[in-house]
DNA sequence: AGTCAAAATGACAGCGCTGTCAATATTTGA
DNA sequence: TCAAATATTGACAGCGCTGTCATTTTGACT
């Protein structure tokens, strides 16, 4: 079977290959007719760009590149779905791979071997600032989803995480509880800061004492979450309700209570931030905030796209819309 | 900067472009000293080499695509993993997509667009007969992971199931049980089936009757998990043990029995298969059987590339050791 | 030294496409 | 109506590399 090129195409349409080119690659300053005999052609000859010609050609290599420094898969997996699914009507390969720190080293080798026309940066790999500062040195596009940090440098993806925390601190407000206790993720988070802000915010919008509400720090894993109940706040009859920074530790802080015999929801309500896969994999399931990861992956791989695509810098934040998923755990 | 190609490392090596790509592709009939003598060149100047190039003119796509329907993200990253260091040295591309079905619809649909030179399935994917047929009609090179059917087909990573499931149940039985409960997966899947097989060899080698020993059948979900145990074990006062035959459906049997308040592991042991990364995200901790699915990945990607470098086909089967991880829940 | 096969090397076309720039067609405005 | 401006199209080189096949070198054996 012989691979169908643009000048096959050229040929039965009656034009120059540059002509077919240019009505396949979108390109302005081609007559409308011309356009649709060619598309008519190419579509009847079942023509398949070949991408290393392209490639070649235009210096352009046709991969976006999702880098992460996350070890929590169920995360990436929907953040990798959303860039496929992205690139797939613009024909691009997205390559995902977990970096290993130091970040902006494995970076520079990995970009020395392998040519990328663009990246997505996840959270927290987001806010590493030696990496960030190599990508713009190298003046390499790239997006990120959920940055904490440098806003403004690069097109990103939020959720208003302040509002989010609010509205999930309300309804623990509005179920009764006077003193819950607050677990955030590592300070130097930009997000848990803001989700701290909200959960205060609400607090004093409910005229609740923040003093009979302790905030602990975990760092987002399962066992902090754990520790953190099991050190601190298990020996606090009083605290009625925790609020954890992200699932992973709140479903540390469910093991552990169940750990502790304790009756969730009735004496503890405990709630999450994230809608993972996790929140509804365990018992009791966690009532959670979801976050549309995937969604965000998407949109901001699209403006990636767009950038690469007109060369153009439009780092207006994309924002998305959150909702509580109240399940078992109050 | 001007990139460097492979006519300036001939110009300054004195010798013909062909030459230097005989060496850079450790091509046979290169005598010793010249490739030395290009490969010094060709490292002073930083030589990269431009793989779409490369492509064009070789017609291969340097791109191995790991295909998977999985929606265990934990797995499938550890695949992605294993496949990801096994091309790095090879200068070979991963992309990873969950397929969706009818696979083999899904799967020409996408080779059309994409050129691939090989293809990483992973089960249960690995078992679509439709999908096997396509690929052998297409004549792709693929590899498989821990396939249940057609042995033979392909180069595949297995593991021992009938032993790891033995050695695992002995352990019940050395601690005293006698009735053990066991949950398998989809019955076509002969993964599942091993197991079972190793499950009652163990039972029989104890002497153990099989009638005090039931099988239930799950479909490797949380959910099937949970569901079982509550609607089919949970009223069985005499079962001590629960095998469950994977990791999943062991944390939803955890989750119910902690929903019945029952005792683990005093009142029932628990024990999974996988080693997943969800077997230690929970409370109490899941005893599990550990398997390498990243070193399989890795194993087999490499047998692949073999496959694809070479044009020789060697289906002989890779076979892992597996260990049990003995954790909280026996 | 001479012969011949095998090993090593090189010349060169061309993979399929796009960028550049020149050529031609069409529209605009006076 | 005609020149100037603009829109559309085409010719062609060449992106960096490998496959093919011809040529040269080497080594083994008379």
């Amino acid at each position: 079977m012989k691979t169908v090129t643009i000048s096959d195409i050229a040929a039965k349409a009656g034009v120059s290959m540059k002509t077919v080119s240019r009505v396949l690659n979108r390109e302005p300053n081609v007559r409308e007719e011309m356009r649709e005999k060619v598309l008519a052609v190419a579509d009847s000859l079942n023509y398949k760009p070949n991408f290393s010609a392209r490639s070649l050609a235009s210096k352009k290599s046709f991969v976006i590149a999702h880098w992460h420094n996350n070890s929590n898969a169920d995360y990436t997996s929907r953040v990798l779905e959303g860039a496929h699914q992205a690139c797939r009507s613009a024909g691009y390969f997205v390559v995902s791979e977990q970096l290993s720190a130091p970040y902006y080293e494995t970076a520079s080798a990995y970009l020395d071997t392998y040519s990328v026309d663009g990246l997505v940066l996840s959270a927290p790999l987001a806010d590493d600032a030696d990496l960030l500062q190599f990508l713009l040195e190298r003046n390499i596009p790239f997006v990120r989803i959920s940055p904490g940090t440098q806003p403004g440098i690069s097109c990103a993806a939020y959720i208003d995480n302040s509002g989010a925390a609010k509205r999930m601190t309300q309804l623990l407000i509005d179920a009764g509880h006077k003193h819950i206790s607050f677990i955030c993720g590592p300070p130097n988070h930009m997000a848990s800061q803001q989700r701290i802000q909200g959960f205060q915010n609400a607090l004093k919008g409910a005229g609740i004492n923040c003093e009979d509400c302790p905030i602990y720090s975990g760092d987002f894993s399962v066992k902090s979450g754990f520790d953190t109940y099991t050190n601190a706040i298990a020996k606090q009859k009083q605290i009625s309700a925790i609020f954890a920074a992200n699932d992973a530790m709140a479903v540390g802080v469910v093991m552990a209570a169940l750990k502790h015999g304790v009756n969730i929801p009735d004496d503890l309500a405990i709630v999450g931030f994230d809608g993972s896969q996790l929140s509804h994999t365990i018992w009791p399931q966690l009532t959670t905030l979801y976050q549309p990861v995937s969604e965000m992956a998407e949109a901001i791989t699209q403006s990636l796209l767009e950038r690469i695509r007109t060369g153009k810098i439009d780092n207006t934040p994309l924002e998305f819309e959150t909702y509580i998923l109240r399940r078992d755990t109050m």
